[in-house]
DNA sequence: AGCAGTGGTTTACAAAAGTTAATTTCCGGC
DNA sequence: GCCGGAAATTAACTTTTGTAAACCACTGCT
């Protein structure tokens, strides 16, 4: 049985007091996807609806900017959810690449399968509530640090907070989740160490 | 019957087939709030896991920066949801203030009654994942915008898209939204006046 | 060992944003 | 209509960022 499956039963089971037994109407419809490093899981135009659970590993979300720049929306690592949302959430083409840059291991499910899971066992639906409101939980951190912080201090914030993960990625994709150039974070660097860290 | 019910029971039924008839558990712990331009709904530090539908008029969500500054996170207005989400999310008290710009209808909704609803009433589930996708929506949306565009571009973003809206509310609100100060968004405006709009 | 490619830093310059303060414009209440 | 306060603009100056190009460092490959 995957490390996965046997975290969300966990999961499943403190939301909902679903046993872990009760639960193969969900995982039956779940499969392993294993990636290498630089391989790409979603293409831009992509139609698939998926929907995946980070066991190992951290993926990177982009799209081009007009210039042709890469720009990073955000980077997901283990035990987060992953999700395709531009074919989720209004059912178009993603506008998004996404990509491991590492070896990852996923857990998928298609949405569109889930959702017919979730008609025929509403029990699973807490499941569902929580993955969107952690997404979404993420999504308002990064809002909320666009209007409040400086880029240095966002940097500062992510070094905090996130000090592994920050090491195990480039840094170009970390500049550009932060809303500016590898060059400014170069210099952001610079000015920290310099100014008595 | 107000419209906010007759809209939310119009979009349950395209959600998932509910009649209205069937709604009454729903709305039944529903109730309307009226705001004037200017009043607080939500205080920093409130408890209250308060989810609300605007019927009428403009909301603010902001938050003070380490200086003192407000910064807003984002605005909201007719047929969107707004909802207290430190509190929602994490049972935290709110780090957030929300207030009305204009004289505010709300139709609030309690989330701890809600999940009771749903438990009970597993049909009104869809809605409930509406919501959480349309808030997710959007902050995606307003995360998609600070990587890939310049201030200047998501000012004009902002006023394509909701010219209705920018007009409607004082500009620093609208700076501080794109993450700028109210002196730059001037200059702004001034440089789309001088360069041929 | 040598080489190519990528990522990171540095430099020099231009453009934009922050800060503070003065000034003007706008608006609501009387 | 007038007045007072808030909002927006302007100005002067500092700091930061963007841009483009050169340079350096590291890695993986043959």
């Amino acid at each position: 049985m995957s490390v996965s499956i046997s975290s969300l039963q966990q999961l499943l089971f403190e939301l909902s007091g679903v046993l872990p037994a009760d639960s193969s109407p969900l995982f039956a419809v779940t499969r392993q996807v294993k990636l290498h490093a630089n391989e790409t899981y979603i293409r831009e135009g992509d139609k698939d609806r998926r929907l995946a659970y980070i066991e190992k590993g951290i993926m990177r979300a982009y799209t081009l900017k007009q210039n042709g720049d890469e720009a990073t929306l955000f980077l997901r690592w283990e035990k987060q959810f992953i999700a395709s949302h531009d074919t989720i959430i209004h059912r178009k083409p993603s506008r998004f690449v996404y990509r491991a840059l590492e070896d990852v291991t996923l857990l998928e499910i298609d949405y569109d399968i889930l959702e017919e899971v979730m008609k025929v066992h509403p029990r699973f639906e807490p499941l569902r509530n929580f993955f969107l409101l952690r997404m979404l939980s993420e999504s308002l951190a990064i809002m909320e640090a666009f209007v409040t912080l400086s880029p240095e201090e966002r940097y500062r914030n992510l070094l905090a907070e996130r000090f592994d993960v920050v090491n195990r990625v480039p840094d170009k994709y970390i500049a550009s989740m932060l809303g500016i150039t590898p060059v400014s974070l170069s210099r952001i660097r610079k000015r920290m160490l310099e100014k008595g860290k």
